[in-house]
DNA sequence: TCTGGGGTCCTGGATCGG
DNA sequence: TCTGCCGATCCAGGACCC
């Protein structure tokens, strides 16, 4: 679901020495919507966009739809205007991590070094690898056969000498593809694409660095570091001048430790009803809170985003006199946090709640609130139980529950912890 | 046209303590 | 006692990625 942009002139050969290319990047061709063909065959061939119903956004767009210009990240409005032919579907991401799992077991079979780096995507270092299967660019065929065969569904495969190229490489071997460049053709590869190719470069950047007349990879080369500091500042200016000469040292990490867990709810219809957000706050934090404890880690910061009808948008955040993972704990810092904005008259159009400065619990010793109040900790943690067993529908805080029609609040979903 | 939801990283201002 | 400096930390927000 890449979108980074691409050039037509660099999809050609770059030569086929693989020596020190080790760095693949598994890409899945438009993975949501591919899993929808394969569960659908009747609807190959067709323009099919997996998205948001009303105020969403592409997730994935099968490449009969992209034929219309319809691409990931596009409203879904503007998406009907563009093919209004297209076959629309909700997406179900149950159904994609479960084939994204049976994608991750066959790139664990090369390799343990690893590295997922979202639902339909992964880098692996194959350097421990090619005694035993071969050179990287035949562990990359055999990658995307084993892939296809197993799950139905199809991979491009990036080969190069780091992680940054390998990406690149995958993107311009979709779809279906397999592009290496050669540790030799590196700078010639790079220097042949846009600037918004380079990771950290977005529209903002992007405009920033066209104002100065710098449009390609081979211009950031060509400026000294001192003016991409002043333009950008020292870290992103060092990044980009360094990603185009083509350093790059960010080894595969397995396992990567996440940072911080969170949740946010975009409603259908914007919220001015301060009981409505504090409720949608509650559901939040359990939700949170119930991750926190499944990782095994706590909280010490909790923040809150709040995106008004506007589209301004605002974040608070509070460090916890101690780290946490209970829900109550991070709905009253979370209350607060919200009772100290001001909702305008338009209302609110997004609410969010995240757990932040995670450290794990164990190493940590820290109980914090736990101590506290342990027959609140004891019932959270009952309910962890229970919805493992039963499902994560059948236990809400009373506060949430509607006796009408089980919904409190305009937005909700079904999986309320 | 009208902008999701999950994240990470960086920057700069405010605050606090030595 | 007051002031200035400096580093650490917290907080808010922007930009980016998938």
């Amino acid at each position: 679901m890449s979108r980074a942009p691409r050039s037509e002139t660099a999809r050609r050969s770059w030569g086929d020495d693989d020596a020190g290319c080790t760095i693949l990047h598994v890409d899945m061709d438009a993975f949501f919507a591919s899993v929808e063909l394969l569960d659908h065959p009747e609807l190959r061939g067709r323009p099919v966009i997996v998205g948001g119903q009303h105020r969403g956004v592409v997730s994935a767009a099968s490449y009969e739809a992209r034929a219309f210009g319809v691409h990931s990240a596009m409203p879904v409005t503007r998406a009907r205007l563009l093919c209004p032919q297209g076959v629309f579907l909700p997406g179900r991401h149950q159904r994609y991590a479960e084939v994204s799992r049976q994608v991750m077991a066959v790139l664990a079979d090369v390799t343990p070094v690893m590295e997922p780096v979202s639902i339909d995507e992964a880098f692996l270092d194959v350097a421990g690898a090619v005694r035993r299967m071969g050179s990287p660019v035949t562990i990359a065929r055999w990658i995307r056969t084993e892939v296809r065969a197993r799950t139905g569904v199809t991979a491009s495969v990036g080969v190069a000498g780091t992680k940054h190229v390998a990406k690149l490489a995958s993107t311009h071997a979709k779809p279906d593809g397999l592009m290496l460049v050669p540790v030799a053709a590196t700078l010639p590869f790079l220097h042949s694409l846009p600037v918004g190719v380079l990771w950290g470069v977005g529209e903002k950047t992007r405009a920033v660095l066209e104002r100065r007349g710098l449009e390609t990879v081979a211009d950031i080369a060509a400026t000294p570091l001192a003016a991409l500091h002043r333009m950008l500042g020292v870290a992103a200016g060092q990044k980009l001048h360094e990603l185009a000469w083509g350093i790059d040292n960010r080894r595969v990490v397995p396992g990567r430790v996440e940072k911080s867990a969170g949740t946010e709810t975009t409603f259908p219809e914007d919220i001015t009803d301060r009981t409505i957000l504090e409720t949608v706050l509650l559901d939040q934090a359990h939700q949170c809170a119930a991750r926190l404890r499944a990782d095994g880690v706590l909280a010490a910061t909790v923040s809150i985003k709040v995106r008004m009808a506007d589209f301004t948008t605002l974040t608070r955040s509070r460090t916890l006199p101690a780290p946490t993972d209970l829900a109550h704990d991070l709905v009253t810092a979370a209350r607060d946090l919200l009772g100290a904005v001001s909702i305008p008259p338009d209302g609110v159009r997004l609410l969010g709640v995240r757990a932040e400065r995670l450290v794990d619990a164990r190493s940590t010793g820290v109980q914090g609130a736990l101590d506290e109040d342990p027959q609140r900790a004891r019932a959270e943690r009952a309910m962890d139980g229970v919805r493992a067993r039963f499902g994560s529908g059948v236990l809400r805080p009373a506060s949430l529950m509607d006796t009408t029609r089980g919904s409190a609040f305009p937005g909700a979903r079904g999986d309320i912890s």
